[in-house]
DNA sequence: ATGGTTGGCGCCCAA
């Protein structure tokens, strides 16, 4: 099973790398963030030509996620549990069958945070302590399972081309990063850093600001976290960086999960 | 310290 997780921004400005990316890349399931769209407004003809069905969590404007499965897709559920008041859509949970078992996927955007400190870090915070406490339950019924998507965490230096200027900010406070790695110690395993240990100079995402690609200044901010069943199933994680180099890219690119399943 | 760019919306916000 090979899992993508992408940060579109915008699935209006990126219909046509979406589809060209699904049909020439083919991941079993692509998991959305960013779609800046609600539901209805979504081109599904797009992601369905191209032999995929469509689970859309999506909101106007801003924020919106959603899974494209060329493989089944069962229980899916929107939102994060926790907070019956949060209105924004960053979380959408399915059960993917495999051939060997099946595992939950938890596709999210968590809060960007900044500015910080402030009202909108304090959400992610309290975002964060929502996804342990998810994980948390998981774990506790021995549910296989695995999150992916924009984390907006740059979990250690080696994350980042210029670290210093990114302390201050909501990606890399200590806050952030103690938050992380309390989500971490439950026993997930952060596959890419697993699969690539202490490698520098592997990101997900460049600002379009200020030439960031073209200097290299990039973050790794797009994770996966995998309970113990599921990483015992790893046979691989990439990053597909060249998709920042194509025309009118996302500001993010796709990271990649294999899984013998 | 500032400004640089993109997307979606609607005359500015989020990133």
């Amino acid at each position: 099973m090979r899992i993508a997780t992408f940060n579109i921004n915008g699935v209006k400005a990126r219909a046509q790398t979406l589809q060209s990316w699904l049909r020439e890349d083919a991941p079993d399931v692509a998991v959305l963030q960013e779609i800046k769209s609600t539901d209805g407004a979504f081109p599904r003809d797009l992601v369905e030509d191209e032999g995929y069905t469509l689970h859309t969590h999506g909101q106007k404007g801003f924020n919106g996620v959603a899974f494209a499965a060329k493989i089944p897709l069962e229980d899916i559920t929107r939102g994060l549990p926790g907070d019956d008041a949060d209105e924004q859509a960053r979380y959408i949970e399915a059960t993917a069958i495999g051939e060997a078992g099946a595992v939950r996927i938890c596709g999210l955007y968590l809060p960007n945070g900044n500015p910080a400190p402030g009202p909108k870090y304090d959400y992610k915070l309290a975002w964060m302590e929502r996804l342990e406490t998810r994980a948390r339950a998981m774990l506790a019924e021995e549910t296989p399972f695995l999150m992916t998507g924009d984390f907006n965490v740059i979990p250690q230096d080696e994350d980042a081309a210029a670290p210093a200027k990114w302390h201050d900010d909501a990606l890399a406070r200590p806050e952030t990063r103690a938050a992380w790695r309390r989500l971490c110690n439950l026993g997930l395993t952060e596959a890419f850093r697993t699969r690539h240990p202490g490698q520098p100079g592997h990101y997900s995402f460049w600002d379009y600001q200020a030439g960031a690609w073209d200097r290299n200044d990039g973050i790794r901010i797009d994770h996966f976290l995998l309970s113990p069943w599921v990483a015992d199933r790893m046979t691989d994680c990439t990053i597909q960086t060249e998709m920042r180099g194509r025309e009118k890219p996302s500001d993010h690119v796709p990271v990649w999960l294999d899984l013998d399943l």
